[in-house]
DNA sequence: AATCGAGTTTCAAATAATGAAACTCAACGG
DNA sequence: CCGTTGAGTTTCATTATTTGAAACTCGATT
């Protein structure tokens, strides 16, 4: 998890919605600025105060003052009176919950993620694209099989991840510039990718390949292969991905797992279009018949 | 959970934010608004077509359209193009990993729930009150640990729970009238408790007795008994339950747990409190010293 | 007791939201 | 094949909300 020190405002690149397709004109709606507002807390991840926000926000105090008073009232923050803080709210927990077993990857993806973890005595971990990064929307830990959201729910780099690399090397181009361009590139390790000139190399050698491998990119001595989870039309719905730490394993002994990867991330694939296009997925070819 | 039918457009009553010391005069904002479809979408829990919204909301179609469009824009809405639907956005799962890490309550409770389902060799539920609903933020099942967003999130009935009504019971009075106000009194099976009168009746029992029981009052075959986690100042933080099939245990079993679910209740509220106020914890009596 | 500063409220001016109606476009039926 | 339908989208003058400078409150500090 990058750790930016001086920790600037920002107002938001948009790109989200897990679709690309709604256009970007998302602006200084006043909607809009509740919603920084929430952001910007949550990558404060600790309680602040009303006046670390009012330095770091672009909007006077009054405004933001309103803001705050309304995400509060709305249960999207939380106001302890006594240390006079704002956290994010649990009714967000409450919304997530929801958005969750709306989803039409994670649910469907459950029981194949359980599957796998067992038949690999791995960590595997599930996860989508959002805003240019690694949102992990599920994790099973072979081990001691606790989950909850001490994975789930958190939010990764994409370019020096398995399977934020595996997602990237299969978007189409437009869409993979505007990821790209919002990379930070920061080194984490000594074999972390840290141009996005190499970046795209190992992208197409990923995309050839088929499914793409972490050689503690992200942290030291954790190794990683991951497949991606692709619709027919060969647009990315997220990534699989089965993790091991270096003192118990190694990347041979990972890279003889991929078959078994790539089976469990095509089953995915299978239910989770046959969920959202029934009639398609009856008569367009299985995602497994590669071509 | 209350299954409503025609579902219809609620304008959201405030009281939120954990804290009950915001005052409410929380209204017709832009913000609020659109918080509110939010809250509309997340209500129907499954893929909406803009015209669904356009009948529940009492906004004309052209606000409406924009504010979902904003909150697609955020990541808050997802929307999806070949169906014409909106959904939560994913990026609500990365919010509410942050409001669970942030929480003064979640995390440091982790640790006790897991040694007290272990103990106990039961399922242990741990919950907050949200806007008069229970909020489950963790859950342990001793017998196949699994737990993440199964029930993490999920959102209950307050007044037919254990949880629930032991959280109640330790409300002071202008709150307690408040969260009353909100119950569905719906009958769930035929111990349920459906009038506010009975419910506090019960309510003024377990405040006495300092633990709560659930006859089935929710579900069929299932029983909790519940104790809740207070403050120093004996304001209620969440509630903590250890519940049981009927077909495998029984309520006397249950009862004899109670010594155990007490002590781990006091100790999350002792660490909690410890964390958020670290002088005081030293100086006051410890939450275990009863009066 | 006076000062300081975070947090809160006020109010005219500026801006963004509103909502009726027009428009687009794909699906459907004659 | 063309006209109709209706969901979804855009427009624009009107209206209401947000804005932001400044004044105020009140607890903490000197």
């Amino acid at each position: 998890m990058a750790s930016r020190i001086p920790l600037p405002w920002q107002p938001i690149r948009a790109a989200g919605s897990g679709f690309p397709t709604v256009d970007e004109t998302m602006d200084g709606g006043t909607v809009g600025k509740a919603l920084e507002v929430l952001e910007h807390v949550a990558r404060l991840g600790r309680p602040v105060r009303f006046s670390e926000l009012q330095a770091a926000s672009p909007f006077p105090k009054a405004t933001l003052y309103r803001l705050v008073r309304t995400l509060s009232g709305r249960g999207m923050l939380s106001f302890d009176p006594e240390r006079k803080t704002y956290q994010l709210g649990m009714r967000l927990v409450g919304l997530a919950h929801t958005a969750w077993e709306q989803s039409s990857l994670a649910p469907i993806a459950r029981p194949h993620i359980e599957s796998l973890s067992r038949a690999v005595r791995e960590t595997v971990h599930l996860a989508q694209l959002d805003s240019a990064h690694v949102l992990y929307v599920d994790k099973m830990n072979a081990e001691s099989p606790v989950a909850m959201y001490s994975e789930a729910g958190k939010i990764g780099p994409a370019y020096c991840t398995g399977v934020g690399k595996v997602m990237l090397a299969h978007l189409e181009e437009p869409a993979l510039s505007a990821m790209l361009a919002q990379q930070s590139f920061h080194r984490f390790t000594d074999t972390t990718i840290v141009t996005e000139y190499d970046l795209r190399d190992e992208l197409a050698a990923i995309r050839a390949r088929g499914y793409a491998v972490d050689r503690e990119e992200h942290e030291r001595g954790i190794i990683c292969v991951a497949a991606p989870i692709l619709s027919l039309g060969r647009s990315v719905l997220g990534g699989l991905s089965v993790t091991g730490a270096t003192s118990r394993t190694d990347l041979d002994a990972l890279l003889a797992l991929t078959p078994q990867l790539r089976k469990a991330s095509e089953a995915i694939a299978g239910e989770a279009v046959a969920w959202r296009f029934p009639e398609e997925a009856a008569v367009a070819p299985p995602p497994d018949g590669r071509t």
